[in-house]
RNA sequence: GGGGAAUUAGCUCAUCUGGUAGAGCGUUUGCAUGGCAUGCAAAAGGUAACCGGUUCGACUCCGGUAUUCUCCA
């Protein structure tokens, strides 16, 4: 049997001899597309070529590509582990041409790889052509049948439909007619049943498809029309854990080597066994093998987990996998980070990023554990609460509303409360809880609403960026639309020229104006988008056709290159100070600081930073010159430069250079001319951001020596205060200890003269009706003191009514004290005899319990009234 | 980006609708035992995150800020 690492290599081996260029996977987390969190086809990476925005550096490519599917029409989160052929992640195996061969070779090759490499009997094999659309007004595609009827006999060529067989990459763009491949994996037996030609596209797990070859060779246009492409392209995608599934001859996807290690290292750990049932169990070993895939590879590709966007989506996956080993392999510890080596080394001759980080990635996976099971702990509180009172209520139904509330703000998964609230006998109103669900959503999606118009397009062509050499250029607007989003208007403009530099790799985007002829138009960022730069601006130019210069803000910029050089020099600082294991996790560079996460597993000592600090200020001082060359990636890598994970580079990469001997970094961003620009540098902060990863902020140029000055002044502040005292730092512990000795000093002054107070009271103390009675005027400074001499009062006379007034700062006090038996006996309520009979005289209002109760009112000549008619009352 | 929640002793957390802030663990001290594990007793430890408001009175109610958690996009 043939092993998915050799299938694999198979598959790139059989079209390297075609002429194609094996690539590497683009990282699986995407950056600077808004409209994608991760890779989630072959395609992905190959999209500017599509477009027209870049030109490929290969007409002919093959790869295998880390994909991760979370949601979507047929892949939703909760199925996977399911059933037996959805994942999370996987490998999609392509061949692309760019304006190179079209049909016949893809449909030439794709056969003779299935049949001739890997064996499969043709009679398993089934064909679909796309069959022509009436509303479309495209005819079928004959030329595709052509060259498969050339292969295969007529009755296993089938006729697809639009939704099946014309892909289109998005509303708009390059699309074009498709024609897959399915494999029929059924017995001879269920075959001489059901013909496999009615059940392709039909949803059967034993009839899938497995390859689909995109023939991209039109170009959808806003109305709608279809206009042909110039150049043709082929993207295909393979589907390599179906692939191995069918050449393995198994019944599912988890039996093949891609999965069974993982699964086997989870029995060892458990000590549970894979039954390969539909059991919860088993499910929970399928969950475990799939979701720690798309664990590890995207942490590996540098997203951490964390609540928003991709991170998010990564912290989501692993707790599914947590609470299904929690639940139903019934672990109660960290699990996923003992399977990373496992998946490590399986994968590391193919994804080397995680095995070389796999220390990096277990720590941080472990993390997550931790905090996910003590998640879990604070919600087993909360739901025995919910259980106590839904109990309480003597019904039998969980209020979906408070099983919302128990996973919306605490983080505990609903299944586990049904789970939970099962053991008790009692069910959750899941009609509350999905309309919750509903009501939370549509209100995150009105606060998200992005409207976006029509872009108008002026002139085609690509953007000429100027950036790196200049801060102004003559430039026309070649297209722009109007986004709005809360009732805020902004429009996009993309140039045919621009120095703007667009947000990348951390340095954020250029901001400034457009000049034009009659008016200046500012543009308040500048991001990439499908490979344009795109400039926002709050309005557009009366003119839109009118030429104009497109101005950097020069001050701002300035101000960023240095952040940016500042933050290469303390990359390699880190790496002579802390060691090799230091790499990038993230980056943010602006006209204001810099702020530096990379891989490290202990707090940076004060000495440490010191000694960082001291290393780029001496670079700095040496003003080494920034050189910046373009090279071939692997003239970079020879060089020694400091290729990050998670990063899309093509063959070409810009080299940033700060003396060869300390700094080499691939980097696309903008710089100074020399590190003596940068005048100084300062480390402002160091911090946690997850397991294994740190943060460091400082600031460098003129941010620094405000920084400096800032802190400098608050000293000069602080000593001025102090009476410049010599020694600053003493002058404040010692008014601290003084101050703690006053307090307490005071403290029991004022509770001497308290028992001095109280002594003298207990002489006062007049029986009437056998109650203990006193009442007097006392001589205290505030409420606090009064009702804490009532009570010590209490606690020295039995049978007692007490009641205390005094005059604060010209405000009238009321205590009053009344013993529970005389409450009981006399019907004598402390808070009542306040409400009634005290805060009328006082002009003010009071409370308090049945035992002791206080008031405050602004009216002093009532006090003396107060004491008699509480006497009155006994 | 939007919603919900949390922040109380060194740590983990109580304090039902506003009315003198408590527990367990830990710390210190004393006692018991030859020593240790430990047991007993006592003590110290609080600006209730921060700022403002309502109230006679706010840990508690309201608003804002910060940090953290959580769900949705």
């Amino acid at each position: 049997m043939q092993s998915a690492n050799e299938i694999r290599r198979q598959f790139m081996d059989f079209f390297r001899s075609k002429g194609h260029e094996v690539v590497p996977s683009a990282p699986i987390v995407v950056k600077n597309d808004p409209t994608l969190l991760f890779t989630n086809a072959g395609m992905n990476q190959f999209k500017d070529y599509f477009l027209g925005n870049r030109a490929p550096e290969h007409s002919r490519i093959a790869d295998t590509q880390k994909c991760l599917r979370v949601s979507g029409k047929h892949n939703d989160l909760e199925e996977v582990g399911v059933d037996t052929y959805h994942h999370t992640m996987f490998e999609m195996l392509g061949n692309w041409s760019f304006g190179d061969y079209f049909k016949k070779e893809a449909i030439e090759w794709s056969w003779e790889l299935l049949t001739d490499v890997y064996k499969i009997p043709k009679d398993k094999l089934y064909v679909t052509v796309f069959g022509g659309d009436a509303t479309e007004n495209l005819p079928m595609d004959q030329e595709a049948y052509d060259y498969w009827r050339a292969l295969v006999a007529e009755d296993r060529i089938l006729m697809g439909n639009k939704k099946d067989n014309f892909w289109e990459m998005g509303d708009t763009g390059p699309c074009g007619p498709c024609s897959e491949i399915h494999v029929d994996c059924r017995t001879d037996d269920e075959k001489a049943m059901v013909p496999g030609s009615v059940l392709v596209n039909a949803d059967h797990p034993q009839v899938i498809e497995i390859w689909n070859n995109v023939f991209m060779q039109f170009n959808r246009q806003k109305d709608g029309n279809l206009v042909p492409l110039p150049a043709k392209h082929v993207d295909t995608g393979m589907g390599l854990e179906r692939l191995v599934r069918v050449l393995q001859g198994k019944q599912s996807n988890y039996d093949t080597d891609l999965f069974t290690g993982s699964i086997a290292s989870i029995e060892q750990i458990t000590g549970k066994k894979y039954g390969y049932t539909d059991s919860r169990q088993d499910i929970a070993f399928r969950v475990l093998s799939d979701h720690i895939r798309a664990i590890g590879f995207t942490i590996a590709d540098g997203q951490l987990p964390s609540n928003t966007g991709a991170g998010y989506v990564i912290r989501r996956i692993l707790r599914r996998a947590v609470r299904y080993y929690y639940s139903y392999l019934d672990y109660k510890q960290p699990l996923l980070h003992q399977l990373m080596p496992v998946l490590a080394l399986q994968f590391a001759g193919v994804f080397p990023e995680l095995h070389q980080q796999i220390d990096l990635v277990s720590r941080v996976v472990k993390e997550e554990e931790d905090a996910f099971l003590r998640t879990l702990d604070k919600g087993l509180k909360k739901i025995d609460d919910i259980i106590t009172a839904t109990k309480g209520r003597d019904t039998l139904t969980i209020d979906g509303k408070a099983a919302f509330e128990l996973y919306d703000t605490f983080g505990f998964p609903i299944d586990l409360t049904r789970l939970i609230g099962s053991e008790h006998g009692l069910h959750v109103d899941e009609g509350a809880f999905t309309a919750e669900m509903h009501q939370q959503k549509t209100r995150s999606r009105a606060a998200t609403a992005l409207d976006t118009d029509d872009w108008v397009v002026l002139k085609d062509g690509g953007t000429d960026f100027v950036g790196y050499e200049t801060l102004e250029a003559d430039a026309c607007i070649m297209k722009y639309r109007r986004v709005s989003s809360k009732g805020k208007e902004q429009y996009q403009l993309v140039l045919d020229a621009t120095p703007f530099y667009a947000e990348s790799g951390g340095q954020v985007g250029d901001s400034g104006e457009l000049v034009f002829p009659n008016e200046r138009i500012q543009i308040v960022d500048t991001k990439k988008e499908d490979g344009m730069i795109i400039h926002f601006a709050e309005a557009l130019p009366e003119n839109v056709s009118a030429p104009a210069v497109a101005r950097v803000n020069k001050t701002a910029r300035a101000a960023t290159e240095v952040h940016h050089s500042a933050t290469h020099l303390l990359h390699a600082a880190l790496r002579q100070v802390l060691g090799t294991h230091v790499a990038q996790k993230g980056s943010l560079v602006n006209d204001e600081h810099l702020r530096f996460d990379f891989s490290h597993f202990a707090k940076v000592t004060d000495e440490e930073i010191a000694r960082i600090e001291a290393i780029v200020n001496e670079k700095i001082r040496a003003n080494v010159p920034v050189v910046i060359r373009t090279m071939s990636k692997d003239e970079a890598v020879a060089m020694g430069a400091m290729a990050l994970f998670g990063e899309k580079y093509g063959n070409m990469v810009r080299v940033v250079i700060m003396d060869p001997a300390y700094s080499i970094e691939l980097c696309g961003g903008t710089h100074v001319g020399a590190t003596g620009q940068l005048g100084f540098f300062k480390i402002t902060g160091e911090s946690a951001v997850a397991a294994g990863v740190r943060r460091m902020e400082a600031v460098s140029g003129a941010a620094a020596e405000a920084f400096v000055n800032e802190q400098l002044q608050l000293i000069a502040n602080i000593a001025a205060q102090l009476k410049n005292a010599k020694d600053p730092v003493r002058a404040i512990e010692k008014l601290q200890e003084e101050r703690s000795q006053l307090e307490k000093h005071v403290e029991s002054l004022e509770a001497r003269q308290l028992v001095g107070i109280r002594n003298e009271l207990l002489t006062k103390d007049e029986i009437i009706n056998q109650i203990s009675f006193v009442g007097q005027m006392v001589n205290v400074s505030s409420l606090d003191s009064l009702k804490k001499l009532c009570s010590d009062l209490k606690s020295h006379l039995n049978d007692h009514v007490i009641v205390l007034c005094a005059n604060i700062d010209g405000k009238a006090f009321v205590a009053v004290g009344v013993d529970d038996k005389v409450n009981a006996a006399r019907g004598l309520d402390a808070g009542k005899i306040i409400k009634e009979h005290v805060a009328g005289l006082i002009k003010g209002g009071g409370g308090g319990q049945k035992s002791m109760a206080t008031a405050g009112g602004s009216d002093v000549g009532g006090l003396a009234t107060v004491i008699e008619n509480i006497r009155g009352l006994l």
